[in-house]
DNA sequence: TGTATTTTATTTGTCGACAAGTTTTTCTAA
DNA sequence: TTAGAAAAACTTGTCGACAAATAAAATACA
């Protein structure tokens, strides 16, 4: 549940991010249905603000495709394009790829006990069988690696790409309420002892494995479910 | 020369786009230096009208990484970070081969047409030894290329590193108005034979083969360049 | 003269209002 | 009753205004 502050208890300048940030869970979290057209009066009110920051909060959601603006037109949440999955598996596996590889070449300690802490709240998730909190911990997980890559273009297309990722995958749990397969905090661990060893082939392998087995499960989701999502 | 269209005279909905683009321009131009502060006011009367649809423009272009937002204070032109170039040329080696290899395998007979079409003006440019123009039709034939490959996140991450290539370029060729190693329109060339045959390999390898050279210019440029980028 | 402090001026962030479009409803005519 | 036209209702895009925050200038003080 989200806490409303007050009209004027928010600190002037933060209201586009305040507003960001809301935005952007809730089209992630899929509360905002794809295609689900967004009001800005009506957000207004329930923000208890102007339109202007939220305009601007819009701009950017759309900038980084999460919404899609028709002029003179509502803007609406953007689509899940079901059709070029696969233009998305690809590019994921290429950035944990190239993100943990990078990560296991410039990583310094405090990445690394920053990684292991991330990995800590994931194995707590799986333990208690909480698949929204895995699905958040994972991307966490991740983002850390990415973040001790240090390389901010990867590091900007990872983040996009694990967002949409926790979009997708929210989708699935909520239909199935699956079990995640254990195995993926093993592979975590073998990811962090790669890192933290410094041998960038070796993580690179792990990261593929990693990713193709989680592309694998999504699929798996998908082949289950045979609604058309295609016009979605 | 930009021409600035009067103040009722443009299309309603079309502000925000028209304010990001001429910006945009100007900060891949030079024409805005790299840290200086951008007026609201100033741009506002200069192109006449309201600052809301500058302020959007604005948060687009920073949520690109194109200015940055400084809160309560001004937003400045992102500054070019030369201590990280390593991680842009990383970055932009990367998404030439993938998105050359991509095109190789999913181009269509309209996309090779407009390949070649770029690489027409590219050899124009190149044999009028005209920089400027080197630099834009390199980048759109680049793009291109990125467009056909029908990924939609390698290709916004190509065409921001594209971008910001362009303001790279664009520092030195100011300074040394150098020419341009004609090769590379022979380079371009055989990449357009390895995609049309969809050779994926080949494309992948001459990709990076004509990455590595431009990064190599680049390098070369900076090497000849003694004065203290560090703190621009 | 140089430094700290108050005052002034400038610039940003937010707001409410209004006009240009778009969608929905109502009305008219076959 | 239904198709098309006209009108009403709503939504978006843009504007000018104002208050909060910062920067600059002026003043006081050692």
């Amino acid at each position: 549940m989200t806490i409303k502050p007050k009209a004027g208890e928010r600190k002037r300048g933060s209201g586009v991010q305040y507003v960001y940030g809301i935005l952007r869970d809730e089209i992630l979290d899929l509360t905002l249905a794809p295609g689900a057209p967004i009001d800005e009066i009506r957000l207004a009110e329930r923000l208890s603000m102007s339109r202007t920051p939220i305009r601007e909060a819009l701009v950017r959601l759309a900038s980084e495709g999460l919404v899609t603006t028709l002029p003179n037109r509502s803007t609406v949440v953007a689509n899940i394009d079901f059709m070029n999955l696969h233009t998305f598996f690809d590019a994921m596996t290429l950035m944990y790829r190239v993100t943990t590889r990078a990560a296991a070449q410039f990583h310094t300690p405090a990445d690394m006990t920053a990684i292991k802490s991330r990995q800590a709240d994931f194995a707590k998730a799986v333990e208690a069988q909480d698949a929204l909190a895995m699905i958040a911990s994972n991307r966490e997980f991740h983002a850390e690696i990415a973040r001790a890559g240090r390389n901010p273009y990867y590091n900007s297309l990872s983040l996009r790409l694990l967002d949409e990722g926790r979009r997708l995958l929210r989708m699935y749990y909520r239909s199935f309420d699956d079990r995640l397969p254990p195995e993926y905090v093993a592979e975590h661990e073998e990811m962090i002892s790669a890192i933290s060893a410094r041998d960038l082939d070796r993580s690179d392998r792990l990261a593929k494995a990693h990713a193709d087995q989680i592309v694998e499960q999504i699929r798996g989701f998908i082949a289950r479910d045979h609604r058309d999502h295609v016009t979605l």
